[in-house]
DNA sequence: TATACCTATTCGCATACGCGAATACATGCA
DNA sequence: TGCATGTATTCGCGTATGCGAATAGGTATA
């Protein structure tokens, strides 16, 4: 892959990074991953107030990494791409390994 | 990977997400990427002032994501595990896809 | 239309973050 | 010890972001 230029950096983390720049989306994508669901019911299970729940779906439907499905009544969230998890994942493996490797220092 | 408990997912963001949060870090990652430089020479190649490219570092060092390790009087900065590289490729990866599809919306 | 349910938005506030400018700190050499 | 080079920090400011609380909007059924 080419290197990026500063610009689709820009577009970068406008997009996806901003995007998982709170731990509470994180859940929230986690969650879909498990199950595609409506706000309420996904603000039940995260336990968090149904707006909080609506306001970070919005973030993330904005981005295009959730996709908001009229069901009826309900709107039913999917995550859109499974590579975020993966690249989620990831990044817990890399959090892992810099921790481990402090903790040699210490020991 | 077993899921992530929320406690998990806050480590993440403090010291993943959350460096990854900026598109001039991102730039400093790629970057150290292409090679290790000192923090007057990546200031000056990225055309920022040198202690925004120190404060950023500052940030990236404290996550482990990077390392500086003396050499006379500069300090050389080295990317410390490429899988960040590759978590930003996949993300540039899923943003052209999002943006494509968006595309096609459209037409 | 009236009602109930589900979803989205607004407001005010507190917090967090990045920057420019200036300056302090550290290292190596004469 | 001075001096030059390179690095890190502090301060004040402006901006961005998330939240609680309240409320507005939208959809289906009777």
């Amino acid at each position: 892959m080419t290197p990026p230029s500063f610009e689709e950096l820009q577009f970068l983390h406008a997009n996806i990074c901003q995007a998982l720049g709170d731990p509470k989306r994180l859940l929230i994508l986690y969650a879909l991953h498990a199950h595609p669901r409506n706000v309420t019911t996904l603000a039940d299970d995260l336990d968090m107030p149904q707006p909080t729940a609506s306001r970070h779906l919005r973030v993330l439907r904005q981005r295009g990494l959730v996709t908001g499905d009229r069901d009826g009544p309900s709107v039913v969230y999917t995550l859109r791409d499974t590579r975020i998890i993966d690249v989620l994942d990831t990044m817990r493996q890399v959090m892992r390994d810099v921790v481990a490797q402090q903790a040699d220092l210490v020991a």
